[in-house]
Parts: C-alpha cells; sequence; structure tokens
DNA sequence: AGATTAATCTAAAACCATTAGATTAATGGG
DNA sequence: CCCATTAATCTAATGGTTTTAGATTAATCT
C-alpha cells in the first residue's frame, strides 16, 4: 500500500520527473514524530500544528488516524512504558521493585515533561497496563495479601511519578551543566534562609539539606523506606 | 480609592442616576473569582476570558494585577493550601503527619483539579512553604536525622497528591452518585478480566480488589506503610 | 484646577484544536 | 482496462486561547 505522489513541477524548470516517495501516515508514524517534538519542545509546546509540520503533512489529516489530541497523548504515554526494562524475576521481591523503580524512573527522564504526561488522563494503554501487572506479579509472589497488593503496587508509582517530578522541576530551573546545578542550589539556600525566622525555622536551619544534594541517594532512601513498610504487611 | 463609574443609561430609558458601585480589582478578589470558576469549569476550561466575565471587566485588566497565568495558577495553589488546617502538636509524630496527610487530601478535595494546580511548578507560595515547613517541625521534633527530613517530607507531600489524583481520575468518570460509582466499579472490573489471560494473569485475578472499593481505608493503609518505613529511620 | 498616577479598555497579533466537506489517490470487481 | 468504491489527505472555517501596546478614563495629590 506504499504510496507515490507526484510532486507538482514548475513547467520550466522542473526537469526530471522527481518522484518523491511519501510513506504514508499511521499511528505509529505520528507517535514516534509526536515523541521526537515533545523531546524539542516540551509538552505545553506540543501542537497538532508542530507534528504535522514535521511530517510534511496538514494539520487535519492526523486527525484520520488519531481521534484527538487527548489521545495521541496516551498514546506516546503507552511508547514510553514500552521502553522500560523489565525487573529480573529472581531477585527478591525487594530488589525487583527496586529495579522497577529504577527502570521507570530512567523512561521519566528520557523524555521530556514525560511526568506531566502520566500524572494526567487514566492509563488504559497495553504498556502501562503491562507495567502493573508486573508490580502485581512481584508481590505476589512475595506472598503479600491479595487485597494489599493493587494499594502498594499504586504506592511504589506514584512515589517515582512525584518524585522524578520533583526532580525533573528543580534540574529544569538551571542549565544542564553540573556548576550550573551547584550555583542552583546555592541560590535556593539563600532564599530558604531569607525566609522570616518566626515562621520558618525549620526550613532556614535545614536549608543545606533541601536543595537535592545527592537525587541518586534521595530516591534510593525512598524505595527503601517503602520496602520497609511494606515488610511489615508481610508478617502481620 | 473605592471607584464610582456611571454606567451608561439609554437616553430615553435611563430615568434615574442608577450608579453603580464598581469594587476595584485587586489579586485577591480575582484569586478568590478564580477559585469560583475552577470549580464550575474545571482547569482546562479556567481562562482568562471567563474570570474577567465573572469579574465583568475585559481580560486585559486582569494582567494589570497579575503577570501571567502561570502567576494567577499559583496563586491559586497557594490560596487553596491556605486552608489546610494545622495538626495538633501534642500527639505522637505519627498522628501528626497523618493528620497532615488528611488535611492536605480533604483540600485537594475541597476544589476541582487542585490535584494538576499542585503538580505543575514549584511551590514559592508563602502558604505552600508553610505547609511543607509544618512537616519539617514534625520530623524535627520527633527527633530525626536532618540529612533525611526534607526527604521523608516529600514523600509524604507526594504520597498524598499521587493518590489523590487517581482518586480524582477514577472518582471523576461517573457520576457523584453512589450507584453510579458501583456500577463504574463493576465495568473497571469487567474491562480487566477481559485483558489477555496469558499477559495479564494477576490483573485479572485481582480484578475485584482493583476497583477503589475503599478510598478511606486504602489512603490510611498508605499512610501507615510510609509511617512504619519512617519508624526504621529514627532507631537506627 | 491642573498634573500625575492608577486602572481599565480597545484592538490586534499570534497562536491553538477540531470539524465538514471537497479532492485526490489507490484498490478491487467485472 | 475502466468504473465504482474506499482510503487518505487537503482546504477552509469556526471558535476558542494568552498576551501586548497604546489609548482612554477615573482618582488622587498639590
Amino acid at each position: 500500500m506504499a504510496r507515490k505522489r507526484t510532486v507538482p513541477q514548475h513547467p520550466f524548470f522542473g526537469t526530471g520527473e522527481q518522484e518523491e516517495l511519501h510513506i504514508p501516515l499511521d499511528r505509529d508514524r505520528i507517535v514516534r514524530t509526536a515523541l521526537r517534538v515533545l523531546n524539542e519542545f516540551g509538552l505545553k509546546e506540543l501542537s497538532m500544528r508542530k507534528i504535522a509540520d514535521e511530517l510534511q503533512v496538514k494539520t487535519a489529516s492526523l486527525y484520520y488516524h488519531v481521534k484527538d489530541k487527548d489521545q495521541l497523548l496516551q498514546l506516546i504515554g503507552d511508547k514510553i512504558s514500552e521502553e522500560m526494562d523489565r525487573p529480573d524475576p529472581d531477585l527478591p521481591w525487594q530488589e525487583q521493585l527496586i529495579q522497577w523503580g529504577h527502570a521507570f524512573r530512567r523512561v521519566l527522564h528520557r523524555y521530556r515533561d514525560a511526568v506531566d504526561l502520566f500524572n494526567g488522563g487514566i492509563a488504559m494503554g497495553y504498556h502501562r497496563l503491562l507495567q502493573i501487572e508486573r508490580l502485581y506479579q512481584i508481590f505476589a509472589s512475595a506472598g503479600f495479601a491479595d487485597g494489599h497488593i493493587p494499594w502498594m503496587a499504586s504506592m511504589v508509582k506514584n512515589h517515582v511519578l512525584g518524585f522524578v517530578a520533583e526532580e525533573v522541576r528543580l534540574k529544569g530551573m538551571a542549565g544542564s551543566g553540573e556548576e550550573a546545578q551547584a550555583q542552583l542550589s546555592e541560590e535556593y539556600a539563600r532564599f530558604f534562609r531569607s525566609l522570616p525566622r518566626e515562621q520558618f525555622p525549620n526550613m532556614i536551619r535545614l536549608a543545606s539539606h533541601t536543595t537535592g544534594t545527592g537525587w541518586q541517594e534521595e530516591f534510593e532512601f525512598g524505595l527503601d523506606v517503602l520496602m520497609d513498610g511494606f515488610r511489615q504487611r508481610l508478617t502481620d
């Protein structure tokens, strides 16, 4: 079904037949292009127009393959989920969950504003559901109570999502340079210390700790806390 | 500085002077109105125009009092935070944190799409910072390590935000009726069970548990897990 | 009363998603 | 090989959006 289309030629200067091979549109190509545009411009500036332009097509054509912008965003989210590595099923359940968390964090960092994509709308796509299934599987094999499994799975997912949201927000303020990052940290600390002493004693005292000194460390700390909390639900 | 303005009158029928007292615009009035509009239309349909209309003013006037739509959203978020009840400082730290969680959840439910407001942008407003300060205070009095406090505070905040996000999403699909809610639950369970048996064994088996049967119970479960995890960091 | 400042308005630019209906290209049947 | 059908894309329009510049009106101060 590959289409050929003759590009309109000027009668004088159009020397050769110069046919241009137009790969026809389809969902997947739209989604992949949208993902590129997303990484270049961010979610707020991701418009149907930009995607269509990139595909050298008029905006309305997208609507033949895709119902909505909302649906397109869903599809993008699903595509991103597809890239998650799967945890090693031979590891103890804690390690598997931690691996899952790292995998999720990684893909959230791979695409600009991916977090916001996951925070809006309900996950109904195949690959997003598959990730939940994986969490369920890990908890189930570990022997947790059926009634608790979806709750704990939600907690893991929400922790990663919330953490990366904050991480991206703060990192995004400065350039990606290591030096610019440190400078921003200093600026934040200064801001916190400048707060009214009466109302914000703890913020001021903890100013040096609040500016993300070690994202990796903080992320793992959070997962550990969760694992400890979960473990208590195994024995009682 | 209260302004009076004469409303243009029809030359024949405008009998009396009929002056209308126009309370002048200010930030707070804009924010309060925006909050009303938000609750009526939701975040996606919250436009500067709607707010201006509601205030019987032209859109551009808002920009005299407010830099941006973004800034306005920040202000709205801050106003919402202001309504949070403060935990009882005489309770044990776990109870205080749980109270904080419930208070946050309550205000998130009080305004439509409040969650999305809190998920975008960095919190720099006075009242939002104050809530973080409160969390720090609770952890500090309990004797946690300085380096851990901001991390744990983040976790509590993120847990509530993530949980309510999901809660609102799912509840929002059906009408608010209790019966419509149960019907939606059934529909979800059916959907999960309709998934391919090979790839989604756990989802299928847990279908009846995944559809929010008891939001309150699930919320408290999550907080308890967190508290247990935190407690481990006290003794070692 | 006149000048200054504050607050609002008019008008326009530059975007956006979405739809209906026309148009073109490809395909399958006879 | 042509005709009818279906698939894919385009044209054109509707009705929204945020934001800015510059004019205009109202209030306040000297």
